[in-house]
DNA sequence: CCAAAAGTGTTATCGCTACACCCATGA
DNA sequence: TCATGGGTGTAGCGATAACACTTTTGG
């Protein structure tokens, strides 16, 4: 972008590229976490899954154009959503060269919504038992799940994958998913309940077991506040 | 990229944008972190002071175009470099509408090769004390040092930022400019050396002291033997 | 002989891990 | 009443952080 400007408002001469974003669209349910997926609707590799993607629209940002996608393939509107990795391999893709860059989006599995969804002929498939991935999605979904990993960690990402309010054991089974391990149940409780942003609410939730567990709401005010006063986040 | 496909070769009508990468060139000399600036040859903003870049080119990757940048640039081919982010902004280029994806380099500030990185009228600044920057290129660099500072704690990248062989003292003023804070002579070294990734050489160096430090290598092989074991490298 | 940086250990504290039993309830 | 998952506390250990003096040597 340096060199090789030639004229005052063009930069003629170079050859522009196609390129598009990708999301990965991730939730979690029955204790695992899922992945969105998509038959891709036309040739090459048509009837395949595949992630949701589109081409950048020149007059369009990345990030609008990956919000974009999100709306229009699920209606979701408000999630949690990231860049990842831009993959420019110059045989990525069999049907010409694009530049695709990828977003990763977190949200809640919402039944309402599972409808529209499938309307779109997607579906939510379990993270490891989803089926064969087109191009160099398999790698994106990789990708993004460690970045997840990384980010899960030290920010509070994980809530947006719960419904507004859940229960401990609930948020113990989503963090578990995330990591691919097991957690102690005691340390885990004493170490979220601890950091204080978390309000406990009087309603318990009967779903997992006939006793029912407390449910929780995630209290993002306290947290910015928290962070403010040098609170860091650490799962 | 998937719902956009249009016919079985083509994905016809769509709009190819120009898409360009940009380096972020890191170095370290005299205490403290180096930011490679190129004074931009042609408009818009020609004079200005400008990280280096390039557009991509239809036959080459992503990686390959931004080795090819730092190569013509500064000679540099073996060096230590990593995709940090796509900046995508419509506007973001008031010469046309071009996507950066920006990647980082670290590397040893060699005196001999100065002089050919001062013929393409590049000059090496201070971190913090360099000129402004055109463009975004000030959020790409803030970017790239935060991902510095992230992957610099988990893996031994700083040696890339250090001759072969170095010492101590040298190592930890690297790291206390990475983190921007001083750290504890005793635990720093205890914790280096104990991680047994460091060969200490019969040589000092006597360039800081009368006294002189003693100098080390890093062995990567060890490293990785480490690393096989389950050991994580962590400073 | 002195200035200036290199090198060296110990102690207190904190956070993490491991671990087992009682509770509440619907069927 | 019993099976099932929810809820609770403590002790040991390892890692981290704090801290001050001796050594070396060129000028």
């Amino acid at each position: 972008m340096a060199e090789a400007l030639s004229s005052s408002q063009k930069y003629n001469g170079q050859v522009p590229l196609l390129i598009a974003v990708d999301c990965i669209i991730i939730g979690f349910q029955g204790g695992v976490l899922k992945l969105l997926l998509f038959k891709r609707k036309v040739a090459p590799l048509a009837g395949h899954w595949s992630l949701i993607g589109s081409f950048v629209r020149p007059e369009e940002s990345l990030d609008r154009a990956a919000k974009r996608v999100l709306k229009e393939s699920t209606g979701l509107g408000q999630v949690f959503m990231e860049q990842s990795h831009t993959y420019g391999e110059v045989k990525r893709d069999p049907g010409a060269r694009v530049i695709s860059v990828a977003y990763y989006a977190l949200t809640k599995i919402d039944d309402s919504k599972l409808a529209q969804v499938q309307k779109h002929g997607a579906n939510w498939f379990d993270i490891g038992k989803h089926p064969h991935l087109i191009l160099d999605h398999e790698l994106m979904l990789q990708d993004a799940l460690q970045q997840l990993r990384n980010k899960a960690h030290k920010q509070p990402i994980g809530f947006e994958l719960l419904p507004q309010s859940f229960t401990l054991p609930q948020l113990q089974v989503l963090y578990e998913a995330i990591y691919n391990r097991s957690l102690d149940k005691r340390n885990f409780r004493k170490k979220i309940l601890a950091m204080g942003i978390l309000e406990k609410l009087e309603e318990k939730d009967h779903s997992g077991s006939r006793k029912g567990a407390y449910l929780y709401r995630f209290v993002k005010e306290k947290y910015e506040e928290l962070v403010v006063q040098g609170f860091s986040f650490e799962i």
